[in-house]
DNA sequence: GCAAATTTGTCCGTATGTATC
DNA sequence: AGATACATACGGACAAATTTG
């Protein structure tokens, strides 16, 4: 099929000088294309040179401003069958943050010690409805995931980084703001990438960490959200010290 | 000058199926550089000419490079000057978020609730740091930000909306969580964006918003975090309320 | 399995607009 | 004003990946 009628072209030919480069028209003009179109990730785009002859503009700009837009996860590129819309994570603010969690030598603790904090926020903020909307079968998992915790703990610590990112994802799940769930995670991606580079991760905290996690599945277990806020207090307040001491070392 | 002496250059000169793009691992070569030289926001990066020579690529994807970060703001280009080290902010969220609020004719005000209830999860659970924290110069800014909604409360909006940003970000500022301010204006900067769009904006609220911020201007002169607390579930309640309304008319 | 068609990836050469000195 | 350095934009060509007949 062809493009359409759907909301493509440039309608002023901009005769004089346009301010803004052609490039950034262009990422309007796929933005509008896919607004006008109501169309969904996963859904296919016009191709290249159709966008080319769409919005007049040649094959280099266009693909520029296809790569800005898959930056954003706008769009979707994959190489032999054409571009997509894409899924809209929040896939730019990890890289976006994670570079600067890197590239500061002084900073770095900061970023790393504000994530964490915003993480505790979350699940402290949201003690009460995460401990009344946990289902039976989700504490279940969340017991689970403490026990490949233990299991793991012996191991690399690769399945314990794992094990501790899908307990936080499901205490976040169930209070319905995908928002804050994909921050979360975000930021968990963040720490995990940075943290390697700053020796935050000493194994020696492992049991107490286990341990935490333990409390917090029990307080949402009594329904406590009191006793589930003072567990969370614990299990992130060493966390946040590490990483303030780590940062006095320096 | 030339490159010198940093970082740039593929080691590898990939023989055989480079699995990843080349601009990929552009992309890649110019944030080691930037890591390996240790730059800051502002300092120069190499011109394209130097980077195509230096990382091996042609201008064509070495300009795709500098597009991917520049939409992350990791790098940023002056026309007929040259590239820089970007300012490395949020901007980026603030696109992926905007566009993902605008494009599902469903879930949009799913995601200006989220947007705001997360805002005030910030404020509400920086409330004790908030109080405790904003020295008595900052609390006569917050009581003139007041006054200035109340002269804009006339207007056409547009002072009313800057005053009503300048307030919250005011909040969040002594908390020394620079992750967590740039999270709530990001937040902003997409609910002002998308709102209008989605008719929330609703002027006849706009005496109950100003008595509500003049209640969080007394609890934090009154040093009371409990009424601080208080104050910000009396202001962001209704603000959720008339989000709510609006999607339970379509 | 092979070959052709489609689509994106990469390169090159050239011309133009912009900022600085 | 002129010269220089740089990014912007264009068009054509070929390579690589994917699908289809």
């Amino acid at each position: 099929m062809a493009v359409g009628q759907g909301a493509l072209g440039r309608t002023t030919p901009e005769p004089k000088s346009a301010r803004q480069p052609l490039r950034q028209e262009v990422v309007d003009g796929i933005k509008a294309y896919i607004l006008h179109n109501r169309l969904r990730p996963g859904d296919p785009l016009p191709t290249e040179p159709e966008l080319c002859e769409a919005l007049g503009a040649s094959r280099s700009s266009v693909r520029e401003a296809i790569r800005i837009l898959t930056a954003l996860d706008i769009v979707e590129v994959r190489h032999g069958r054409g571009t997509y819309v894409g899924r809209l994570s929040l896939s730019a603010l990890v890289e976006s943050l994670t570079f600067r969690g890197l590239l500061s030598p002084d900073d770095d603790f900061r970023v790393m010690y504000d994530l964490v904090e915003a993480r505790e926020l979350f699940e402290r903020g949201m003690a009460e409805r995460i401990v009344a909307s946990l289902g039976e079968e989700q504490i279940a998992s969340l017991a689970g995931h403490v026990d490949d915790m233990r299991r793991a703990g012996a191991g690399e610590g690769r399945g314990f980084v794992e094990a501790d990112r899908a307990f936080h994802t499901l205490l976040l799940a169930p209070i319905g703001n995908d928002l804050i769930g994909q921050l979360s995670t975000a930021f968990w991606d963040v720490y995990v990438i940075v943290a390697p580079h700053l020796d935050v991760f000493t194994h020696e905290h492992e049991a107490a960490t286990i341990a935490n996690h333990q409390r917090i599945v029990d307080a949402v277990k009594g329904r406590d959200p009191v006793e589930f806020a003072a567990a969370l207090a614990e299990h992130y307040a060493p966390v946040r010290q590490r990483i303030a001491e780590a940062r006095a070392r320096r």
